[in-house]
DNA sequence: CAGTATCCTTGCAGATACTG
DNA sequence: CAGTATCTGCAAGGATACTG
């Protein structure tokens, strides 16, 4: 599939199918952007863009994350040129981790969408007890909130 | 205990003024940022910045979703307050959707991550090429690329 | 320290059927 | 048209053990 800016800059007037190319399902820019927006990849790039560390000095800043997925996404944010490893051969190893420019640029866009969402917390959490309140008087019958409860991954 | 930062703004310099306490494990913000980031959220929040839509108008535009997730997703997303929902009781009933200005507020800050990576997918590209091939020359005896091929979600 | 390999659980998400 | 209910697969991701 041609993953080419077709009408990505807000066309209103194209309805038929997709949009936005990263929405295509086969395009390389989608995969970079899971990457991205992931369940790990906006922690590491998070704790990243506040500079160098070590691969446990990750892990500890990082909270939660496993080995595993540790080790995993950066690999993926590395092959994609966002995060940059740099591995002496000493011993012991010390390998240190860092964002490129590029890894700088996404972290920064990243981080000012999850600013606004926490500033803007307060109506979200009053939306949603709002949205639960009318919920739990109309559907009383229908017993918990069904598929909606919370829709994350 | 609920948004405590995990240690990824407390040690640097320009520590004070980031708050990542998203990336605490048990934080409101983290749930509605996945909403957001998940597989389907960005797709509809994108499709609805262009405007007002359907239901089934929705499902056509974001290609491949179920209506089992576009109706989870837009639950989660008119909890948190980022979509508008507006029903018809007519017959047959009519149900509008829309961003709220937060949801469009959110929206936008999205897409200027998505545009950021579409723009620079020409250097993750190459950065993807190096990153294979330097690993095809030197772990050739050392098995396959094991579990980082692509991080995938 | 810095990872890799493996197993196994969890729950997301797809398909299908049904309702108002 | 606009959803809800349910059953199920499959892969993400956690736990654990092991290596250089």
């Amino acid at each position: 599939m041609d993953c080419e800016r077709t009408g990505a800059a807000s066309s209103t007037a194209d309805a038929e199918n997709l949009a936005f190319d990263v929405f295509a399902r086969a395009c390389p820019s989608r995969g970079t952007l899971e990457h991205v927006t992931g369940k790990w990849g906006g922690l590491i790039l998070g704790a990243l863009h506040e500079g160098s560390f070590r691969f446990n000095e990750l892990r500890r800043r990082v909270d939660g994350v496993s080995e595993k997925m540790l080790s995993q996404t950066l690999h993926a944010l590395e092959r994609d040129g966002l995060v940059h490893r740099e591995a002496q051969p000493t011993n012991p190893p010390r390998v240190d981790y860092r964002l490129t420019p590029l890894g700088s640029a996404v972290a920064e866009r990243l981080l000012a969408l999850i600013y606004l969402v926490e500033d803007r917390m307060p109506e979200v959490l009053s939306a949603q007890e709002r949205y639960d309140t009318v919920r739990a008087e109309s559907g009383e019958a229908a017993g918990r909130a069904t598929t909606a409860g919370r829709g994350g991954r």
